[in-house]
DNA sequence: TTAGCCTTGAGT
DNA sequence: ACTCAAGGCTAA
């Protein structure tokens, strides 16, 4: 083996790993505080000791994996090449020599129209060779994957767990490298606990799915001969009338040529993980028994020859955005699903990730219709009370407030029984809330905990506004263009950010990305706000190599420089009420659970949210603790509002700019193009932002 | 330890 | 019979 970087190998165990490159370089993504240091692993792997320690073994659940990330541009509309295509491209794969398709050079076979002659490693941006763990990766970070999760390896990063992970580094920090292996999706449930050889585990329709999309997509964005066969199959009729569970979606022909050249570091890595990935979708509660069913699937032999029917559980646990959102999945994509195929909803979903699963193979499951479907367990039962201990709301809290002492009913009328399944995942189930019941949560607060509190330490996990700021000094021609680029990273870290933001990642998804559309633009130009008069970043940019210089306020402006004065008089504004972190902490928070922001004046509109009433719940509790902060200090409840408000309409204002540029063309980054897109598409009769 | 190649075996 | 994603083996 050639030695590459800095590693050296010596004797057994005891490889050295020096320090990995500097933060600075690191890929947003990878920044993911959440990541367990997970004590189910057994060996710890200190880079800079040179030893292994053996940790106690037992399992532990990381509630950062609910959502798998992808990273290639997504398709406008839920349609799907011709079945005959399809079958015609797989064959073009199985048509290859036997013999030639082993371990990494296999599909080396340039004629194949394969995801895998077409794909890099989402984790290193090596040469994909096949499906491994859930995910498209290479020889390599499949290696590396088995033998973490198998021998419950521990590592340990001797920098900032942001690494940057590529082909010629990937061996100097295999904590980054695992911890981007999870964030770009692959499954720890896939590696075999009894480590049983050959066979098929339930992955297999969804890996097929998957493939199927993907030779969709290259096909139509190969322009070949297909093209008139493809264009046939993109007709309106076929673009809205999915059925909900079969697709995942497929891809624009013209998506994806600016989808892989996102502004990062690593620049070898494709956003290239399974578009609509789908996700296993998993109660966090170990004594629960949504983890029984769980594991009594995961372990199962394979779920397509089950008998079950096909309403139970397994449904849900292979699971895809709604086809609703196919025009706008980059985000989709990006936030992952936690919705079933029939659009209900999924809450207080994580994901299992050292949930290392024994071989389905010979694990019996006959005893299956003992247990309640997922759905069964948000529902009453048919005998008595509900058991809250188990259905996943136990113990649950907004901030401060309690519903342990709400009583849930027994019976649920058929006209209101359909709303459960959009009530907040916070509430027991209850149909509506009683007056008695919103008194109870909004004026009788024990003042014990605190909503801010518990959000807040999500923002560790955001990027810094210098990280965002220093990584955007490459090709910028003008300051507007750097500001574009700028926002275009700071939406991927938003996005990144917001799947582990509390609350948030429990709502639908649909609803998760009516919020985002509707706040990312308050966010980014609170985050900069705040940097600038909380110095952490410098109030002007200067850039010696590109010879301009910027108000760094423009960048939190979307680049319209013209809103500047009345950025001036936000600042000031905020600097007399004497604006601190915590202040900031509860704008950031109001603004992404913000129903009324949907989509500009948005009449009528917010009430398509599904969870209107939990985002309505948790809007209220941040601003009655912010109140409550702020109590001290003679400033009132409307003053705060008032604040807020400000700032939401300065966003605005710059996003109206930023939207007549994107009409003109001159914005070429995937995410912001969304963003702005999705006003359009969302609410086409109204100028959405004409409501400033 | 890594990573490329090999073996396996349920599914098709 | 073939596929392909599991696990295994082993040179580096």
């Amino acid at each position: 083996m050639s030695m590459v970087g800095l590693e050296s190998a010596t004797s057994l165990g005891s490889t050295v790993i020096l320090p990995p490159v500097s933060a600075s370089t690191s890929k947003l993504e990878d920044i993911n505080p959440h990541f367990a240091t997970s004590h189910h692993l057994n060996n710890t792997y200190h880079p800079h000791h040179h030893n292994i320690h053996t940790l106690s073994h037992h399992h532990i659940i990381n509630p950062n994996q609910q959502m798998l990330q992808s990273y290639q541009q997504q398709p406008p509309q839920d349609f799907y090449l011709p079945t005959e295509l399809i079958q015609q491209q797989q064959q073009q794969i199985t048509q290859q020599p036997t013999g030639t398709q082993r371990g990494g050079n296999r599909r080396s076979n340039t004629n194949a129209l394969s995801p895998v002659d077409q794909e890099n490693c989402p984790v290193c941006g090596d040469r994909v060779s096949g499906y491994h763990y859930g995910l498209l990766t290479c020889e390599s970070c499949k290696g590396f994957f088995k033998r973490t999760v198998q021998n419950k390896k521990q590592y340990q990063c001797s920098a900032d767990q942001n690494c940057p992970i590529d082909k010629t580094c990937r061996k100097r920090c295999p904590h980054c490298r695992f911890k981007k292996c999870i964030d770009r999706g692959m499954k720890v449930e896939a590696v075999r606990e009894d480590r049983m050889r050959g066979g098929r585990n339930k992955f297999g329709s969804y890996y097929k799915r998957d493939r199927a999309q993907r030779m969709q997509r290259i096909a139509l964005s190969s322009g070949t001969n297909n093209a008139s066969v493809i264009n046939t199959s993109l007709s309106p009729t076929s673009t809205n009338s999915s059925s909900a569970g079969s697709t995942t979606g497929s891809f624009q022909a013209t998506s994806s040529t600016t989808s892989n050249t996102t502004s990062t570091t690593d620049g070898m890595i494709n956003r290239s993980t399974p578009e609509n990935s789908s996700q296993l979708s998993y109660f966090d509660n170990t004594e629960g028994k949504i983890k029984q069913e769980y594991d009594l699937l995961i372990q199962s032999p394979t779920l397509s020859n089950s008998t079950h029917s096909s309403s139970n559980i397994s449904d849900f646990v292979m699971n895809r955005p709604t086809p609703n959102y196919m025009q706008s999945d980059n985000i989709a994509a990006l936030l992952g699903t936690n919705v079933d195929p029939q659009g209900n909803q999924l809450s207080n979903t994580t994901f299992p990730v050292y949930a290392c699963i024994k071989s389905e193979h010979f694990e019996p499951y006959g005893q299956r219709s003992n247990q309640p479907t997922f759905m069964e367990n948000f529902m009453p039962t048919s005998q008595g009370n509900v058991d809250y201990s188990n259905n996943g709301f136990q113990n649950t809290t907004i901030g401060h407030i309690s519903y342990a002492n709400m009583t849930p009913i027994t019976t649920i009328p058929s006209n209101i029984a359909s709303s459960i399944n959009n009530a907040s995942p916070l509430l027991p189930i209850c149909p509506l809330p009683t007056e008695t019941t919103i008194d109870q949560v909004f004026y009788s607060r024990p003042k014990t905990t605190n909503i801010l509190d518990e959000l807040s330490k999500s923002l560790e996990n955001c990027s810094p506004v210098y990280h965002l700021l220093q990584k955007q000094t490459n090709n910028v021609s003008d300051r507007f263009q750097y500001s574009v680029s700028v926002v275009e990273e700071s939406l991927n870290s938003l996005v990144s950010w917001v799947k582990h933001v509390p609350y948030f990642d429990k709502l639908h998804m649909d609803d998760q990305m009516k919020l985002l559309y509707s706040s990312w633009s308050t966010i980014h130009l609170i985050d900069f706000t705040f940097a600038i008069i909380n110095n952490e970043v410098h109030p002007e940019l200067n850039f010696d190599v590109n010879g301009f210089r910027m108000p760094t306020a423009v960048v939190g402006l979307l680049g319209c420089e013209s809103l500047q004065p009345k950025w001036d008089e936000l600042v000031h504004r905020m600097q007399s009420l004497r604006f601190d972190r915590y202040d900031y902490t509860a704008v950031k928070f109001l603004a992404l659970f913000d129903e009324s922001l949907v989509y500009g004046n948005g009449a009528g509109l917010h009430e398509n949210l599904k969870n209107i009433a939990l985002i309505k719940e948790i809007h209220a509790s941040i601003l009655y603790s912010w109140v409550e902060y702020k109590g001290l200090s003679l400033i009132s409840e409307n003053d705060l509002r008032s604040l807020f408000t400000q700032i939401r309409s300065l966003a605005r204002q710059a996003q109206k700019f930023l939207y007549t540029k994107y009409q003109m063309g001159q914005i070429d980054c995937s995410l912001l193009k969304e963003m702005l897109r999705s006003q359009e598409d969302n609410n086409p009769q109204q100028a959405v932002y004409n409501s400033l």
